[in-house]
DNA sequence: TTCGGTTTTGCAAACGTGTGTAATTTGGCG
DNA sequence: CGCCAAATTACACACGTTTGCAAAACCGAA
């Protein structure tokens, strides 16, 4: 156990040069050149001796790590796992590592690290950028100022940060689109399953969207609070919509499943008496009965877009731009619209 | 931009001490004291100055970095969104940083990273040890030892890897405890939705449970493989199960919500007609229709027992034992048994 | 005051790699 | 053969922190 590691001084020593020369052969230097000869030993002992480089020393030394820190917030599990999946896929083609972290949210029963702790955490170990979730309240980009101050590029997603570079994904414009949707349809007692338009953050965006259709149509918009466990919440709300609407806005696939369950347990049939849409095009959403009407999140494209604004920005070719996805609304059964899409693979 | 960090020197100059004394100060060091009134203006002063150590230069100086590696497979995406999370979790507990990178299945169409590049890169990261989700494939523990080679403590999970200490779910028990479920309520044709049992892997041992029980009852064990996309698969494959079996034991909840779709579809009712049990308790199980009969998957379990041992492991105090989880059963609505639990909160 | 021991501090080396500067070798040409 | 420029290599220091060893300061007792 605890074998010393083989450094470059270990193959200076069998090879008769300077370790400094080895160096060299190994990260093609631009400054000083080495004989085409020599790297080409070097090369050889150093696959003899299977030598791997100590990136902790390279990284202090240089002041580059190939790393790169992915600070998500947890709560909205629909995402949490697609999403640091597609963004490992995405630093990796890229040939970087990840520190992956995820903050607690405001409510967390747990006491976990904060947001401000974890990042500090990651600069100090010498992460060479940051891909950050952000939740979009008041305060946010001051935050960020407060603990990287410059010192590392960040990329934000999910929610803009004014002044830093991001990615972000119209969901006013996507929830706007579903509403007028059901509008289309002829109905106006359409009630939002979500947070209130009122705040700030991507919940608030979301509902936004909502506000906005219903408004310009003079409809009366209303919104009930889902809390952190979407299936459940909505499973629990499926109470109170029950006479009120003859359609539902949800804020995710989750609640959506969640009250046409509740709503099937009452007898409510979905989509002959109450219309649902959803949002996120999880895995399931078209294989429940009824199959889910959508917003196609496209995470895919999030973590593509951020890490490549990530390297524009590392590379100093971009300083603060937001890059705007949108999503695409995929009907299905549960809106009760006769353009259902019944096609099962997506 | 880039402005210079704070180090410990720059404190030592403006106390007049020496940076070594300042070091001291701050990592209490047991072999040389430093006085309380010292180590009281140092940590005012860092605090002044915002003093943030470079933990890279620590790691480097000191050979532990409180970073961990944590390597998962790609495939199974029920698991790997809310397996990461935990992980984070119960590293976060106990104040580590976690590497996360997750290696391509065999199959896969885009040619990335293989398994033992990310565990060299991690390791040449300077990891304190690597979290390593196995597959139980034959020539895992030496492909594992030849990366390794016992330099740095190594736990898995998800398959026992003989040599390692490791977590493990006991698959075959949990699988064999739901086939005999459907047995008792008088099925006797039951087919399995999942990997054959008689190869290596986890997929074979979920098959090996169902096989067992069928086996122990004098029943004609039938398996239909199951691809990679497990909802579209299981969607794909109810219509060679039409009239073949009046019950089916399916490798993931995914899977099951897939052929209940299509069964409805084609007409046949689930429960009624073909009873259907499911595997791992994700979120949506409770609440599609029917709710789904299911294993419930110790996630966080798995993540925290790993984590425990790990550190066993690192302080040396345990060498290679397997830890085994079981799963329990969620008797729901599929399954067509009268004792259903009807509750919807998990 | 002086001595011995204990506590506190400073000095310097070390960790593995990169890199600027100087020294050496090479090669071409007169 | 000798000289100059170019190509190649060696030397030495830097990066920020920890840590063994030696030096200094302190304290109580003789």
């Amino acid at each position: 156990m605890e074998k010393k590691r083989v450094t470059i001084k270990d193959l200076a020593k069998t090879l008769g040069v300077s370790h400094s020369t080895v160096s060299r052969a190994l990260s093609r230097s631009k400054a000083h050149m080495v004989s085409e000869e020599t790297r080409r030993r070097v090369k050889q002992v150093a696959e003899e001796f299977s030598y791997r480089p100590n990136l902790l020393a390279k990284g202090f030394a240089t002041g580059r790590t190939g790393t790169l820190g992915l600070l998500a917030r947890e709560g909205y599990q629909e995402q949490a796992g697609a999403q640091i999946e597609s963004f490992l896929r995405a630093a990796d083609e890229r040939n970087y590592r990840l520190l992956v972290g995820m903050s607690a949210e405001w409510d967390s029963p747990t006491p976990e690290i904060d947001q401000a702790t974890q990042m500090e955490q990651f600069v100090s170990r010498g992460i060479d950028g940051l891909l950050l979730q952000t939740i979009g309240d008041e305060g946010e980009p001051e935050r960020i100022r407060g603990v990287v101050d410059g010192r590392i590029p960040v990329v934000t997603f999910n929610y803009p940060a004014p002044g830093f570079p991001g990615v972000v994904l119209d969901f006013t414009a996507g929830f706007c689109r579903a509403t007028e949707h059901l509008i289309a349809l002829g109905h106006e007692r359409i009630g939002f399953l979500g947070e209130s338009w009122d705040g700030s953050g991507q919940g608030a965006a979301r509902g936004r969207g909502y506000f906005n259709a219903m408004h310009a149509h003079g409809l009366h918009p209303e919104s009930l609070p889902v809390g952190r466990y979407q299936t459940e919440s909505g499973y629990r709300l499926s109470r109170e919509v029950k006479d009120r609407f003859t359609a539902l806005v949800c804020c995710s696939d989750y609640t959506a499943i969640g009250v046409c369950r509740g709503l099937d347990e009452s007898g409510v049939r979905v989509p002959e008496d109450v219309a649902v849409v959803g949002s996120g095009d999880s895995d399931v959403s078209a294989f429940v009965t009824p199959s889910l009407t959508t917003q196609s999140t496209p995470i895919r494209g999030i973590a593509h877009a951020a890490m490549e604004l990530m390297k524009k920005v590392i590379d100093g070719r971009e300083v603060a731009c937001q890059v705007v996805l949108s999503s695409s609304l995929i009907v299905r059964e549960s809106c009760g619209s006769a353009i259902a899409d019944r096609s099962r693979i997506p």
